[in-house]
DNA sequence: CGTATTTGACCGGCGC
DNA sequence: GCGCCGGTCAAATACG
């Protein structure tokens, strides 16, 4: 049984035993602020982001637009229809990787990010496994897995063409891991203050 | 030298 | 059946 809703979040719910870290609410907002390898130059001048949507979706076949849901009101009408296009077919495959089973709905979920630079920072550590141009979208898209051992958390990145401002970050699956990254990690900086400050 | 990324090939679903 | 399309694989390459 899969909770198609607000998957995301769940580990704001603190029900188990999820680090320290995960906890956090902020693990999610306060994506990248640093590191970017080869983006560094674009560092320079806008670091800045913010969350302008974000979308769910569990992985089932749609046909319509109106399984996404928006929410907020700062994304633009056309940015939002491209992004729903898109995500109609990117869910179409990737569904059933198991063999003798019937279609496994996957959830999916994502983010519409107004940030100067693509790869967003939330603490898991990413492999890129694939990257697509997008039909009518200037920019590819980017396939990125979960590095750790037995987690197949995938995301992809992708920029609108139309508000290069704006960053769409997919999450298809849950982490079942603690945060894993070194301390140059925001995030972890972030948690050893509060830590501290109390 | 081990690990991550790049990038063209490949695959399966879908429409015609 | 064929071609298109989104997604993934994997060999080659880059990188530390």
């Amino acid at each position: 049984m899969e909770n198609n809703n607000g998957e995301m979040f769940s580990y704001t719910s603190s029900s188990t035993s999820p680090p320290p870290a995960a906890v956090n609410c902020s693990s999610y907002l306060s994506l990248n602020m640093m590191n970017n390898d080869e983006y560094s130059h674009m560092n320079n001048y806008s670091k800045q982001q913010q969350v302008v949507g974000f979308i769910e979706k569990d992985g089932q076949m749609y046909e319509s637009s109106d399984d996404m849901v928006v929410t907020d009101q700062q994304v633009s009408p056309t940015s939002g229809s491209q992004l729903t296009d898109d995500l109609n077919m990117a869910s179409r495959k990737s569904s059933s990787i198991r063999k003798g089973e019937k279609k496994i709905r996957k959830p999916k979920h994502a983010f519409q990010t107004r940030s100067q630079v693509d790869i967003l920072d939330d603490g898991y550590r990413w492999r890129k496994y694939g990257q697509k141009a997008v039909k009518n979208n200037k920019f590819p898209r980017n396939y990125y897995r979960c590095t750790y051992q037995g987690c197949n958390v995938k995301k992809q990145v992708q920029r609108l063409s139309n508000d290069d401002g704006v960053v769409v970050t997919t999450y298809e699956g849950m982490h079942s891991h603690p945060i894993e990254k070194s301390t140059d990690n925001f995030e972890h900086i972030l948690t050893q203050m509060q830590l501290y400050s109390r």
